[in-house]
DNA sequence: CTATAAACATACATTGCTGTATGTATGTTG
DNA sequence: CAACATACATACAGCAATGTATGTTTATAG
């Protein structure tokens, strides 16, 4: 039964696919290697040779998932724009619209932060992923401190504290939109919530 | 071994205690009945006794926990303040000054918000907790509805829609602060970070 | 063309947890 | 003060998941 290189990568690809879709399903505690391997249409077998265990599969997918979402937040960052607020808020907006579209982002953000516990076995990637986090906040801090330069945002704000503040923002809103897709309209609300956040920072 | 009954009622007591703990350090899923047993200085055989089995125990800890984190809620909505929406900021505030000097709700907030995964056989809890969170959301609505009616909120803005501002809000917030309590000061940071939101919802 | 090892599937041993059955000491009731 | 039920502890059976060992086919390097 040996397989071609690529038939191999394929066959890869398929069990980390089955796993974003399981893993966001049922949480990564009470996934069966069983479960990914069903999904993938593969045995345990497959599994134990493309990965050590579930943990790193895990890891796995964190690298191929979690990366390109943050990437955006920084590509944007470079870009020199009049008002760093306003770019700040487009950019959320985008954000959610792009999320709400794109099913494979909705898997991953929901596996990523509600459906993975770091407790126990899992403790190992706290640090890792909180360390990626940080470099997601400085991001966004960033945008509040070129605001201020320019005298976009009010002199007595702190851009720290409003970073723990749309950071707490953003998570929230993902959090109720994956608990109750059906409760949002998130092509129309997301422009609407996220101008509530940011009416009152302006200058 | 049999004990009075005031005995077997502490040791029940003892029990919910153990698994408020262990479940909010470890997620319910992955915490044993030997888990709590041990926490609570007893076996398993006691567990047996007082619960059917570990779900019984989640259902009674959410009666027990969740419910007088409501209540405050509702109570403070039943006192006309002139202006809502400063009374509202003002219990928020209140909330998270309260969560952060109490281990006992910050463990039970934890549960309910973070460690708890509603899919296979916790799915029946998922509706019932629902609607008690929608309880909640009506009572913010209110306030917000209440603070229109008195033309303290600007008047296209939208009551339901603020709702769900504020609840992401929090629960973000909630969210970062269990996920890193080091990095927060909630008897400083709370008023700020509430002082951020409401800025600009008022007239 | 052949030997090797890749890419799995299958089979098996082990473990951990659950649920239940049974044992037992003691508070409680008639 | 029996007799019984209570409030557990202990012991055991069973399953479900993991990890590993082994089997099988076949691409591929030499």
């Amino acid at each position: 039964m040996r397989r071609t290189k690529e038939e191999a990568e394929q066959t890869k690809k398929d069990i980390l696919h089955a796993a974003t879709q399981i893993f966001s399903a049922k949480s990564v505690a009470k996934t069966t290697l069983e479960d990914i391997a069903r999904a993938a249409g593969v045995t345990r077998g497959a599994i134990y040779w493309h990965f050590k265990n579930k943990k790193e599969i895990f890891d796995a997918l964190y690298e191929a998932l979690h990366r390109p979402l943050i990437e955006v937040i920084l590509d944007d960052l470079e870009k020199d724009h009049p008002n760093p607020l306003q770019q700040l808020e487009e950019l959320c907006v985008q954000l959610f619209v792009d999320l709400d579209k794109d099913e494979q982002k909705k898997q991953a953000l929901k596996l990523f932060l509600v459906k993975c516990d770091y407790s126990g076995e899992m403790e190992q990637f706290k640090q890792k992923h909180d360390d990626k986090k940080k470099e997601k906040q400085k991001a966004f801090c960033r945008f509040f401190e070129k605001a201020k330069k320019k005298g976009k945002l009010s002199q007595d704000s702190d851009p720290a504290l409003l970073t723990v503040a749309i950071s707490s923002y953003m998570r929230g809103i993902v959090h109720e939109y994956m608990d109750n897709p059906g409760r949002f309209n998130m092509q129309k609300d997301a422009q609407k919530l996220m101008r509530i956040f940011f009416k009152g920072l302006g200058t």
